[in-house]
RNA sequence: GCGGCGGUCGUCUAGCCUGGACUAGGACGCCGGCCUGCCAAGCCGGAGGUCCCGGGUUCAAAUCCCGGCCGCCGCACCA
């Protein structure tokens, strides 16, 4: 069992002030955390490496929007959520736990009860006498619980709302806009990150599980027809390695297994490349905020874990000291119910036009009804049967023709030897379809404690998180050796130089210098660069590495540079020649 | 929502069982001053506490009792 550091990680993240309970003076609230100023930065830097993964390294085909948290209840009755989110929820008087009353209905009647109201579904359970499964005591009245955040839009009643529970909705409601925005081309990722509320019954788990978080997703649009064409860049990651454990390995309690992402595809374990290729992204991504390969795995979600939605589910577990595997992502081959859905409701049309690659010729039979006889047989009538005609479909004029009924229209009767037929070519350049979809989506919140787990170690007494450089909260500390001029004057030059070159830093001279170099180890500053009697001589300072304490000696006029290729990974010996201390 | 355990300066904690001398003590951190020539040094001074909230018992409650809130663990829940 590894250490516990979740306590340690609070107590530092609270008085540090990464993140902490919301509304504390007031008792708190459960499920609801603030993030404070390391904490913000910290995210910050987590999300602008997300989109650099899944948005900016795929900028051809992937796009950022944004849309808004509060969405009408349209949109969730057509997403499936108002129906799906709502569960008929029965109560034990005696020992108090709760049960899906369809479901015990089912169990115990074996009757469907779908559509039932709660009033409907009480009276069946009194009359029937069911009693609680668990410890046989008698039930409450059925309430319904939905885990959607209720609102209304407008001074109206009836005109309601939903804070979103997922961002996804925002990106299928928009979907033909960017689309053609951005010039109709399939495939297409739209990503968004933003806020998303679920009303969940009981969080816990400090910011592993809210009520209210942040999503970084992508809705990934192809064409279910092309799987190669719909993954471009799948050569880029395709022997990238991927620990997965299949459904069916699950059940037997299996170890994940190690599959390439074409090994996964070409056995069928991934039911998709779109859907594999984006979880090498996921693995990589979780891997550079400072997770090991060997702490993260997939795990396959069964037909009754799944969403409502989905046909395939991973989600991406990373293990942490406290509560074990914990999901940071999840990976969902959505298909195109997402669109038809909003089809259906909406009446609009969301298909995609796919161009053959040359347009195709096809003959048809066609029916039409002899205009010489309509004319002849109807005389001053013929303008009216002509009219009438328009509304008659190929259908019915090949039905009269196959069955040798005459065609009738009101009074008029047209005879089935009036009907011809002629052979038309049609020039078909290509077809609609409604694009399928698979979507990685990724908790930020999760993703920030899980760097936190993987950062916090501790050397020689000392805390230090060891993020990695580039999601650090603060990049560079500026530091006078001692609290005296001329020192005190050529820090603060060295570190607005460094602002101005665009880094995050901060300026310190309180204290011992020791004290100082623990303050920056403990909220990750990657690197401290002291201002010393030396650097009077030759502008040189010293740049420590928070994770060795190694110091190196650069010229103030490179500095800036050199400390750019530092935060991007290049190890200290490659800044300056080594302190000897 | 059920059950178990817990909640004391910013943080960690002593005190609670056995009510009173607790004006709630300490450590770290924080702020100011002195000092400090490279890894939480030292000295001086300072700020900081609704003892989670509400009610009850009592002459007297951080301490006992009840309810609530919050946290952790187990159960249920987690599209």
């Amino acid at each position: 069992m590894a250490e516990d550091k979740y306590s340690k990680i609070m107590e530092l993240a609270k008085r540090r002030g990464f993140f902490w309970p919301s509304y504390e003076i007031y008792g708190g609230v459960a499920g609801f955390y603030d993030l404070g100023p390391y904490g913000v930065l910290l995210k910050n830097r987590i999300v602008e490496k997300w989109r650099r993964f899944f948005v900016a390294d795929h900028s051809n085909y992937v796009v950022e929007i944004e849309t808004p948290i509060i969405g009408p209840d349209k949109v969730y009755i057509a997403s499936g959520h108002v129906e799906n989110f709502t569960d008929p929820i029965v109560e034990c008087l005696k020992c108090g736990r709760k049960f899906r009353a369809d479901h015990l209905i089912k169990n115990a009647l074996g009757i469907d009860v779908e559509g039932a109201t709660p009033e409907e579904m009480t009276n069946i359970i009194r009359e029937n006498n069911i009693r609680c499964p668990v410890c046989g005591g008698p039930l409450g009245e059925v309430r319904t619980f939905n885990l959607l955040f209720k609102t209304q839009i407008g001074p109206y009643e009836g005109n309601t709302g939903y804070f979103r529970p997922e961002l996804a909705q925002g990106m299928f409601v928009a979907f033909k806009r960017v689309y053609e925005a951005m010039r109709s081309r399939i495939p297409l990722g739209i990503a968004q990150v933003g806020r998303v509320g679920r009303n969940e019954i009981s969080p816990r788990q400090a910011m592993m599980r809210l009520r209210e978080f942040n999503i970084m997703e992508m809705e990934y649009f192809m064409d279910p027809e092309d799987p190669e064409g719909s993954c471009p860049f799948f050569y880029r990651r395709e022997n990238a390695r991927l620990r997965i454990l299949p459904y069916n390995l699950k059940v037997e309690g299996g170890e994940p297994v190690e599959y390439t992402v074409a090994e996964a595809v070409d056995e069928g374990v991934i039911i998709h490349r779109c859907l594999a290729y984006w979880m090498a992204v996921a693995n990589d991504f979780i891997q550079s905020i400072g997770v090991p390969y060997s702490e993260i795995y997939f795990e396959e979600k069964g037909p009754k874990e799944r969403a409502h939605y989905s046909s395939q589910t991973f989600d991406q577990l990373v293990r942490v000291s406290r509560w074990g595997w914990v999901e940071v992502s999840g990976h969902s081959y959505r298909g195109d119910y997402d669109l038809s859905r909003h089809m259906k409701f909406s009446g609009q049309d969301l298909t995609v036009f796919k161009p053959y690659p040359e347009p195709r010729v096809e003959t048809r039979t066609e029916y039409f009804v002899d205009k010489a006889y309509v004319g002849r047989t109807f005389k001053s009538r013929a303008r009216e049967v002509f009219r009438l005609l328009e509304g008659v479909g190929q259908e019915e004029l090949a039905r009269a023709v196959r069955e040798g009924k005459p065609l009738k229209l009101g009074d008029i009767i047209i005879p089935p030897d009036a009907i011809k037929t002629k052979n038309v070519k049609v020039k078909i350049s290509g077809k609609k379809y409604i694009p399928h979809v698979v979507e990685p989506s990724f908790g930020v919140e999760r993703v920030v404690y899980v760097a936190f787990e993987h950062a916090y170690r501790e050397k020689e007494g000392r805390v230090i998180l060891s993020f990695p450089r580039d999601i650090a909260p603060v990049q560079v500390a500026v530091l006078p050796l001692v609290e005296e001029e001329p020192l005190l004057k050529k820090a603060m030059d060295v570190y607005h130089l460094l602002r101005e070159s665009g880094f995050y830093a901060v300026y310190d001279d309180t204290g011992s210098i020791g004290k100082r170099y623990a303050r920056y180890d403990e909220i990750g500053v990657p690197a401290a660069v002291t201002i010393d009697f030396q650097t009077l001589e030759d502008d040189t300072v010293t740049v420590r590495d928070r994770d060795s304490w190694r110091q190196v000696r650069v010229p103030v006029t490179v500095l800036p540079e050199k400390l750019k290729l530092y935060i991007n990974g290049a190890s200290l010996e490659e800044l300056g020649e080594p302190v000897n201390s």
